[in-house]
RNA sequence: GGCCCCAUCGUCUAAUGGUUAGGACACGGGCUUUUCAAGCCUGUAACCGGAGUUCGACUCUCCGUGGGGUCACCA
């Protein structure tokens, strides 16, 4: 049965790697009717974020990606659902404490009392000597005695892992075998002195009390794997199979990182990108089943992912790609659905359209946009006709007379339209091309003044597009504004 | 610097010893067209380098080079 988890540290957002990783995680799960489960990484209190799972969990289930395991908003309070629980590391004290204490009895772990001034001034004077900075065991060869002492005179200390000898290989299911010396390897803090885990002991600890099959996670990690493996051993426990992902990388190549640009899911859907778009765009970052398609339903990357078809090299994050795939699912969209979308950002602005001029502008205005926001930009040409230049009416092949003897027809056309006309764009422009062939006219004689008239924009939706979103009243007086403008 | 990982168009990728190295974004051209989109057609553009292995290497091996990650009482 496979059970696979993400486990992120609550900082507050969601990461657009973490994105990438719990959805690898999740579509692992679904394809072989297994389980995904959240866990809060929070043995950090330095990095406390108040709220942070709350935001955490609400992004989730806007992506579509709410777990089945774990923490759950149940009327905007955090509850967990689930049989290994608790699912947030810091309400789990106990249990680490336990195994860490398991550890030290057995001799595979030790007190540390070395403070942390002593321990920064070894690894200055290591780097000075160019030696690995590494702890040099001065607490392993403490007796007994002392160490009860220090410990009952309750002295800070810490829990280190006394990594045994030799080298500790894994095979991870993207990269193969990966062989590390444990010379290589500090004898890591499984507890701190605060009395919490360090990841290493928790993430051990937990994937094995909550039978997790596949440890899915970002390649910054591999390096400290053999430390993983490493306990699974010293336990005696079943290591799950790991799987490291290749990093999502800044345009520079480098890790992806804050400083250049937004990397929280949050921020990408606060500026208009849908989550489906986000999360079929996130898919293919390091992975793509297909060799000629580009758009995934949820259930056909369920039906096709495959861990050992992942790359092993990072990915460029390239935004413009994530707008033409965003540009692509509001196409998707029925008019309505779109209407549901764009709503919140125009709220959010504090604009206000009336819902039956909103749904036809989308309707004419959706294969035009990129991003959500797009349409908060564009409600303002609906509600009022921007200003503009009375010479831009006139069309490059004719002149002001034309223009206003073409905008007057129009008018008279639209004033005397039958009432089946305004339920079909198809319709008005039928209409009004009949009268354009019947005065032996150009297309652009007509067309390009009425457009500009409706729109005030040389770039714009159709004229018809315009005359059945605006309908006949504003598109009556937006042309006899243009006809007064022109004389 | 030590260790680890990686290497196909500018970017995301396909190819699992034999292809004119395919697709997508972007870019150029065209069709459509009153304009802008959308749509359709089309063009430019890549196997990091060097040795091997092989009848034959993008594919396998080694060595370089380049890039990245990691070296915390952070995850």
């Amino acid at each position: 049965m496979t059970r696979t988890r993400f486990a992120p540290s609550p900082t507050g957002y969601l990461h657009i790697g973490g994105l990438r990783t719990c959805l690898y995680n999740v579509l692992l799960a679904r394809q072989s009717n297994g389980t995904f489960l959240l866990r809060v990484e929070d043995t950090d209190r330095e990095r406390y974020v108040p709220g942070a799972v709350e935001a955490l969990l609400t992004t989730l289930s806007r992506v579509g990606l709410a777990p089945d395991e774990g923490p759950v908003l149940v009327d905007g309070l955090v509850k967990q659902n689930g049989d290994c629980g608790p699912y947030i590391q810091s309400e789990r004290l106990p249990i680490y404490t336990e195994y860490a204490r398991q550890l030290v009895d057995r001799g595979h772990a030790y007190f540390c009392f070395c403070s942390s001034e002593r321990l920064d001034s070894l690894r200055r004077q290591q780097e000075i000597a160019k030696l690995q900075t590494k702890y040099d065991r001065r607490c392993l060869t403490l007796t007994h005695e002392e160490i009860k002492t220090r410990l009952s005179a309750n002295e800070p200390r810490v829990v280190r892992l006394k990594m045994p000898e030799g080298e500790t290989s894994f095979d991870d299911v993207i990269r193969g075998r990966i062989t590390i010396s444990n010379n290589e390897i500090d004898d890591q803090v499984l507890m701190k002195s605060d009395g919490f885990p360090t990841y290493h002991l928790a993430v051990v600890v937990d994937d094995h009390l909550m039978n997790i099959t596949h440890v899915i996670r970002g390649e910054e990690w591999i390096t400290s794997t053999p430390k993983h493996i490493t306990l699974y051993k010293l336990f005696g426990w079943e290591a799950p199979l790991f799987a490291h992902l290749p990093l999502i990388l800044n345009p520079d190549k480098s890790k992806l990182s804050k400083r250049q640009g937004d990397v929280a899911v949050e921020d990408f859907l606060d500026k208009g990108y849908l989550p489906e778009a986000l999360v079929n765009f996130v898919a293919l970052l390091g992975f793509n089943p297909k060799a000629d398609q580009e758009i995934y339903t949820m259930e056909e990357l369920i039906a096709l992912f495959d861990l050992t078809k992942i790359n092993k090299s990072g990915a460029v994050l390239d935004t413009v790609k994530l707008d033409w795939m965003n540009g692509q699912y509001i196409l998707k969209k029925t008019p309505e659905q779109l209407v549901e979308c764009v709503y919140p950002f125009i709220a959010r602005v504090g604009k206000t359209i009336e819902d039956d001029l909103l749904l036809r502008m989308c309707t004419i205005e959706q294969p035009r946009l990129t991003r959500l926001t797009d349409i908060v930009d564009l409600i303002d040409g609906y509600l009022a006709v921007p200003t503009y230049d009375p010479q831009l009416i006139i069309w490059k092949k004719a002149d002001a007379d034309d223009a206003k003897i073409n905008l007057l027809a129009v008018k008279t056309l639209i004033e005397n339209f039958d009432a089946n006309v305004w339920s079909d764009i198809a319709l008005i422009e039928s209409t009004i091309k009949r009268y354009i062939s019947d005065s032996g006219l150009q297309n652009g004689n007509v067309l390009w003044p009425t457009r500009v008239a409706l729109s005030g924009r040389s770039a714009s939706p159709s004229p018809f597009e315009l005359i059945w979103a605006l309908g006949k009243k504003e598109s009556v007086k937006r042309i006899e504004f243009a006809l007064s403008a022109l004389s």
